[in-house]
DNA sequence: TCGATACTGAACTGATCACTTGACTATTGG
DNA sequence: CCAATAGTCAAGTGATCAGTTCAGTATCGA
């Protein structure tokens, strides 16, 4: 709780690779092993390690090592908070969207005075 | 709707960088040009170019030209889809994690079987 | 005990990233 | 018309990233 900026930065860096997706993937359905997260993904188990310790440097997964394996598991915290960031300005817009569409609804009979903050129209063509 | 998984790094790439974060977070309540986006962000007027094309790329934001002005809005259906990919494997493990403790709670009395596709103990101690 | 397993650390390499500068185009407004 | 504004393109640079190989260490199991 720290610093959430530098936080969400390496949550969404190491949500962005498909090789770590895979393995949060493979970790929503139960604990693993670092040899058995790299299973599926044709590269050393030393990258594999290496994509390990990135999701655990964001925090989004943990792990203990018990003798010579390391047990690795998701920490719901985490996610939830990339998750809430994304949600809540989503909404926002959302929200916005709706308001926008109800002031056009009942914008047919009164005077263009123009919307506080409303800079924008929905842009559709491009170049 | 054509190669879901790239678009998923793209997307998340985006994310990871909180000047282009920033940006959304604008746009999340109201659609601005190019040089709006980049008036918080210290740097020139071409790398912020650049960052709004990461975007854009990404599928995060549309844009269009009119007159001389790029304006930008932002698109909720990618931000909606790295947001599902998230909820899906958070709750996922979560409600794991709620079998794994009504388990626990009969468990006193039941002889141990081992529990299918469980491999995981939640570990607490590193190194 | 001893070979196989599971990981770990360090160094190195090519690719991608986040900028920069500088030159240029198109629009706008007085 | 013409200066200021808004954006665009291209080339270059230093930093970070994703992987490799190789040389360990610790543990497990027969």
């Amino acid at each position: 709780m720290v610093n959430q900026l530098a936080d969400l930065d390496r949550v969404f860096q190491a949500l962005a690779d498909p090789g770590r997706r895979l393995m949060i993937d493979r970790l929503s359905q139960g604990s693993a092993s670092v040899s058995e997260l790299g299973k599926p993904l044709a590269m050393s188990l030393a990258a594999v390690l290496q994509h390990v310790q990135v999701l655990e440097a964001s925090g989004l997964v943990r792990s203990a090592k018990i003798g010579r394996t390391r047990t690795c598991s998701i920490n719901p915290a985490a996610l939830r908070s990339a998750e809430s960031w994304i949600s809540e300005r989503r909404s926002l817009w959302e929200r916005r969207l709706d308001r926008l569409g109800d002031y056009l609804a009942d914008a047919a009979d009164s005077p263009p005075r123009g919307l506080p903050g409303n800079h924008g129209q929905i842009p559709e063509e491009k170049q």
